[in-house]
DNA sequence: CGCAAGATTGAAGGACATCAAAGGGCGTGG
DNA sequence: CCACGCCCTTTGATGTCCTTCAATCTTGCG
């Protein structure tokens, strides 16, 4: 095991100070909130550089904070019983993450993995716990959230129910190019490294299927393929394929 | 299309009074609520009485209420593009069905429809948004319901990924069994007609797979597997099934 | 350079979907 | 009461998708 550097705390405000606070107004639990909210919530954040690769959390720990992507991506996976993984979602800058098992009190249901060099920050939970009671809006925002991620997990539930691999993997990638990609040159990169191991989480199959279905998609200059990086360069095809539809030339 | 006899309505606490209050008091929604806001919901819930077989709402519609499982069993399924379907969850009494859609103002994900003849407790979409407003104790019910909805997704959503078809079934006709399950003679029966469609809806295959699946369980008398019945005879060896446990004579 | 991690490829076999066909239950209408 | 039809179910045959295993290749890095 690799020793991974220590991320580095700041106080709120000592360097990021205006990012910070951006960060805050933007992310969707404070949205609507009142101003003297807002600054109570930069004043008690402990802001963190994250290295890439870096557990935030482990499946089965007791919540002690609620964490806020501010930037970065951080992946939520599950392992079962005998190393069975399994990727739920990756997480992005305005999330919250582990807000489900805060609110309910309950064991983090996954690890908490950042893909890259992220930027967090965190609330313990008893602060959250109060502000939940004292401001309706927060409430009125949890709710929102993680009733949105109910019917994502439905929807994904669905498609992973009705579609077969290949589909799964467009879908897979459609979605990381939405949220997290960036414009490159040959067409839509996904901004963190992604090998086929974890698109093949994602999507509940092996490396080599994955390896297999990017290959041919590469040929057919879908997608580039590379180590560690996917550049989607044909959204209108891959939603075709994600979509089960008549594979046009 | 069968014409099915319209639901028949009453005024609460017509002729069901002590028992409507009874599931309104019991449903996790109201928990620690106080006794006047009790009062109100009984005062303002619809209460019908529903066919087996009826649909509550259709997957697209926009959300007019909310509605409470008193007495039976409603399915929530979801179709996409060409037919491709899926069961995402039965609700059983307690369970209120169509409140994500309802607090995020969405229209329903799925399509909800009773299995057996069942009781329902409604009020109307506004009333409801009212009374998240006003009662805490009732917001909180709500994040904690959608909250732990999504944790049951989250665990079904990695079983889908990971499992193959057999252990799905396992995992369904327990989940089943426990939620749904009534004492008979041989074992656990499941409360509610289940047919084998209905099963390979729940987890992502066909009939067929799911009727020599059943087959073989009945000839080892794991289960009981009539026409529209499943009664659970051996839930320890369905477990082992379930989990991936090697399997024991 | 040599190692480690990621990726690829082929072969083999099993799991599963699909198609076709036919066998019961159960209710309806004659 | 019987016959018919519908719905649910079963079974077999067939082929495809996908996993598994073994081996090799590439890339980055100490």
């Amino acid at each position: 095991m690799p020793c991974p550097p220590a991320p580095s705390e700041r106080r709120a405000g000592e360097i990021h100070g205006p990012q910070i606070g951006d960060i805050i107004g933007r992310a969707p639990l404070f949205r609507g909130v009142p101003g003297a909210v807002l600054e109570r919530a930069h004043e008690a954040a402990r802001v963190l550089v994250v290295p890439a690769k870096t557990v935030l959390f482990h499946q089965g720990d007791a919540p002690s904070q609620l964490i806020l992507v501010g930037k970065g991506f951080v992946k939520m996976g599950q392992v079962s019983g005998r190393g069975e993984a399994s990727i739920i979602r990756v997480m992005e800058p305005g999330d919250i993450i582990g807000c489900v098992a805060l609110f309910r009190r309950k064991p983090y249901p996954a690890t908490a993995t950042t893909l890259i060099d992220s930027l967090t920050l965190s609330w313990p939970a008893g602060w959250v716990l109060d502000l939940l009671e004292q401001c309706p809006e927060v409430q009125a925002n949890a709710l929102e959230i993680v009733g949105s991620r109910a019917e994502e997990l439905v929807h994904g539930l669905h498609g992973m129910a009705t579609a077969r691999v290949e589909r799964r993997v467009a879908r897979a990638l459609l979605r990381l190019a939405e949220r997290a990609g960036q414009a490159a040159a040959e067409g839509t990169e996904i901004g963190f490294p992604l090998s086929r191991q974890e698109i093949a989480e994602m999507v509940g199959t092996d490396v080599f299927g994955v390896s297999r279905i990017l290959r041919r998609w590469a040929d057919q200059r879908l997608v580039i393929a590379d180590r560690l990086r996917v550049v989607v360069r044909d959204r209108k095809r891959l939603r075709c394929i994600a979509d089960g539809a008549f594979e046009q030339d």
